[in-house]
DNA sequence: CCCTTACCTAGGCT
DNA sequence: AAGCCTAGGTAAG
């Protein structure tokens, strides 16, 4: 073990680690919010230091990331076994690349905000925080920390992603006494025992749709590049694709394509975002989120925060996390119904179902 | 198309 | 103290 010394920390860092590179972003708390945009529900891997300091891992990288005066530190520590770059100028490149690809820097905030606020009072009156970013994130574990994340609370969330990445995924190094793991590959995970496993781990059902969904990338999908591929499609054809893994419904897809795919338009609707719209937006409360209702709601906020309307999404929600009904709401006269269109075809749906019932195994 | 129901679990609440 | 409720849903009927 060896000590290291940053800017408000001291670390004790395991021997099989080395800092691979380091450096520093000007940006400012408007433009990222740091705790809010790693805790806020978008990703599971980070641990909160000090409000302002945070270690997560992308890629092979545990990461340590600081926001402080206006600037973003981040260090690389990664394993020594790994093949490093001798090139110091190239790991320079490379990390600042990942950071500004992560966090989408060339996208600003403020730019998005004066838009928002044009055809949104709420944005107007300061009533939703500003520095929240949507996170690019690895598709894989995108999509099999929101296939966890059904009918389950955040907390949970992150324990059952972190026995995952314990149980499958390559072991980085330790960090202040926490062994920090690479998210598992789908050849990781197809283990014929997954799920027994799994439920073991507590995921509970689950543990089911993941082994399910691992299956079907693997052996009914078999290509590296599907992802990618989904990238360039349209976002209806590219979540009719998604909709085709076991355990990925409707909201869990429209995650994946907002925060793994760039499309960024697109606003997941969960309990919260469905109770913004009753709350502040005029939704009857009695709606229940049917197909019909979440594509009402869905096209209403894509409509009235566009352009960027996912990351519009991402701090309203953020604000309903933290207010919990603080205050009493101001009931808009915008109606929904108005905006009601259907862009998935009842043909869709059904072939969707039946090829997720054919797949066994 | 719309509506129900079951599904796992942990933690808070009563 | 044991039962109820809910937490960023989905599949099946």
């Amino acid at each position: 073990m060896s000590s290291t010394t940053s800017l408000l920390s001291s670390f004790v860092v395991s021997d099989n680690l080395i800092q691979y590179s380091s450096g520093l972003i000007p940006i400012s708390y408007t433009e990222l919010n740091l705790k809010q945009t790693l805790l806020g529900g978008q990703s599971f891997r980070w641990n909160e230091q000090s409000p302002n300091e945070f270690i997560g891992v992308l890629k092979s990288y545990i990461i340590y990331l600081q926001h402080e005066n206006e600037n973003l530190h981040y260090t690389f520590y990664t394993n020594k076994s790994r093949s490093i770059d001798s090139n110091e100028n190239d790991r320079q490149n490379e990390t600042s690349r990942i950071i500004h690809n992560y966090f989408q820097l060339s996208i600003k905030l403020h730019d998005l905000f004066q838009q928002w606020c044009k055809s949104d009072v709420r944005f107007q009156n300061g009533l939703i925080p500003t520095g929240i970013r949507v996170l690019d994130q690895d598709p894989l574990e995108n999509l099999i920390s929101f296939i966890c994340s059904s009918n389950n609370n955040v907390q949970r969330i992150t324990k059952m992603v972190k026995q995952l990445c314990i149980e499958y995924g390559k072991e980085i190094g330790t960090i202040n006494g926490i062994v920090y793991h690479q998210f598992p590959t789908i050849d990781e995970l197809d283990k014929s025992n997954l799920e027994t496993r799994l439920r073991e781990l507590n995921f509970g059902y689950r543990a089911r749709y993941i082994q399910q969904a691992i299956k079907y990338l693997k052996y009914t999908i078999n290509d590296i590049t599907f992802f990618d591929r989904l990238k360039s499609l349209s976002v209806k054809e590219a979540r009719t694709e998604l909709l085709k893994i076991m355990g990925v419904g409707r909201k869990v897809a429209d995650c994946v394509l907002l925060m793994s795919l760039g499309k960024q338009d697109v606003v997941p609707v969960d309990t919260h975002i469905h109770s913004i719209a009753v709350t502040h937006y005029g939704q009857s409360k009695k709606l229940q989120l049917n197909t019909t209702n979440y594509n009402a709601i869905s096209t209403f906020f894509e409509q009235l925060w566009q352009p960027f309307a996912g990351w519009a999404q991402a701090a309203a929600f953020s604000n309903e996390l933290r207010s919990i009904t603080t205050y009493k709401s101001i009931i808009q006269s915008t109606s929904l119904k108005r905006s009601i269109s259907s862009y998935e075809t009842h043909s869709q749906c059904k072939l969707v179902k039946r090829e997720k019932k054919t797949f066994i195994n």
